[in-house]
DNA sequence: CTGTTGTAATGTGTTAACAATAGACCATTC
DNA sequence: GAATGGTCTATTGTTAACACATTACAACAG
C-alpha cells in the first residue's frame, strides 16, 4: 500500500479558514485587527463568498467578532473570571474522551499519536511555535475525535481557540512534549486515573 | 419616554435562523430532514446567499449537519453519553452565571425576568409549546447575556440547542413555571446556593 | 468655536448567473 | 444477473455586479 494515513482533502473554505487561525494564533493579527472582505479574497485569490462563509466560521469559533453591516475584527482576550470557566469547560470534555477511550484505543490509534509527538517534538527543535501549536490542538483533537466524533471536536474547538488566543506566547518549555507524552503513556497503560490527571495537568 | 423596552433589530438572517430553529426543534422538520437551498431562499423570498450563512450558522450550533457537495440536513438525537455531558456542560455554565449574578440583578433586571415568567405561563395557558420553549430559553438566555455577555451566550446557546433537539417533545408540565420562579426567586433572595440549585433542578 | 447636517468614499449585504460536483438512471459488458 | 461505465439532472460552490449601510469629512448655522 501507498502509505497508511490518509491523506487529507481539505475543502478550500477550510484551507482558508487554518491559514486564518494560523495567523490569529501566531499574533499576526492581534486582536481589534479589521478584516477586509475585499482584501481576504484578493490574497487567496478567491472571491468575497467564500471568504465571506469562512469569517462567519470564525466568529462562531469566537476568534473574530462581527457587527452587522460593520465588518469582523479578531476577538480580544476573556476577562480571567470567563477565561477560567472555559478552561474547566475544556478539562470537562477532555476527562470525558479520556475515560470513554480508555481501554478502546486500537495499536494503530496509539502509533498515530507517537507520530503526533515526534512532529511535535521536531518543531520545537526547530523553534516553529505556531507549529507546535498546531501540533499541540491536534494531539488532542486526535483524542476528542476518537471519543465523539466530529460532534465533539465541533463543541471542543471553541475553547481551544478562545484559549490560545488568551496566551499570546507559546510557554514552548519541553515540558509540553513530556506532558503529551505522560497522557499517552497513562492511555497505553489503560491506567484512566493517571491519564485524566495528566491531561489535567496539561490544560491550563 | 415612549416605552422601557428597548425594540430589538434583527438582521435578516438572524430571523431566518429564528425561524429554522423553530422549525427544528417544534419536530416540523425531524432528524434527518434535507434543506434545500433554492427551495428556502424562495419560501423567505431572499436569494441563496443569505440562506447558505444561516445554514452554516446553524451547522457550528449544531443543529444542521453538513457534507461538502452535498448539502445540509437536520442532525439527528446526540448518543445518550455525549447528551449526559452536554448537560454537564451546560450547567456548569449556568452555575457560573447565576453565582456571578447573585447581587448584582438590578431591579430592572428583576422586573423584566419577572415579564418573561408572564409571557412563560401565558404561553403555557394557550398550548404554545413551540412558544413556551422559546420563552423558556430566552428566561436563561436573559441570566447568561447579563453575566457574560455575547461572548458566554455564544459558548452556551449550541448545548441548549441540541438539548432541545433531544427532547423531541416537550415536557409542558406547569412546573416550568414553578421551576424558573424558584430560580427567580433565590436570585432575589440573593441566596446564591438555592439559586445554583434551583439552576441545576431545571437542567435535565 | 461648537454642534449639526449633507455628501462622498469605503466596505458590507444581496443578488443572479455561471461552474462544478454528486447521485440517479440507463446502457453496456462480461 | 452483477458490475462497470457514461450520460443527465438536480443541487451546491463560486463569481462579479449591484444595493445598501456606515463612517469620515467638509460645509454651514448658531
Amino acid at each position: 500500500m501507498a502509505g497508511n494515513r490518509a491523506t487529507k482533502i481539505l475543502s478550500v473554505k477550510d484551507q482558508i479558514a487554518e491559514q486564518l487561525r494560523s495567523d490569529i494564533i501566531s499574533g499576526e493579527m492581534p486582536p481589534q485587527t479589521k478584516l477586509n472582505e475585499k482584501e481576504l479574497a484578493e490574497r487567496f485569490g478567491l472571491s468575497r463568498g467564500p471568504i465571506r462563509d469562512v469569517i462567519l466560521q470564525l466568529t462562531k469559533e469566537g476568534l473574530l467578532i462581527s457587527r452587522n453591516n460593520c465588518g469582523a475584527s479578531v476577538n480580544s482576550v476573556l476577562e480571567p473570571k470567563l477565561q477560567r470557566l472555559m478552561i474547566k469547560l475544556r478539562r470537562s470534555i477532555e476527562e470525558y474522551a479520556i475515560t470513554e477511550l480508555n481501554g478502546n484505543l486500537t495499536d494503530q490509534n496509539i502509533a498515530e499519536l507517537e507520530s503526533i509527538l515526534v512532529s511535535l517534538q521536531d518543531a520545537l527543535d526547530r523553534e516553529d511555535y505556531t507549529e507546535v501549536t498546531k501540533i499541540d490542538i491536534s494531539f488532542h483533537q486526535y483524542l476528542i475525535y476518537q471519543a465523539g466524533g466530529e460532534e465533539l471536536v465541533n463543541i471542543w474547538y471553541p475553547y481551544v481557540m478562545r484559549m490560545r488566543l488568551n496566551y499570546k506566547r507559546i510557554t514552548s518549555s519541553s515540558e509540553c512534549v513530556n506532558e503529551h507524552r505522560a497522557i499517552l503513556e497513562a492511555l497505553k497503560a489503560q491506567d484512566s486515573a493517571a491519564a485524566v490527571k495528566a491531561v489535567k495537568h496539561n490544560i491550563k
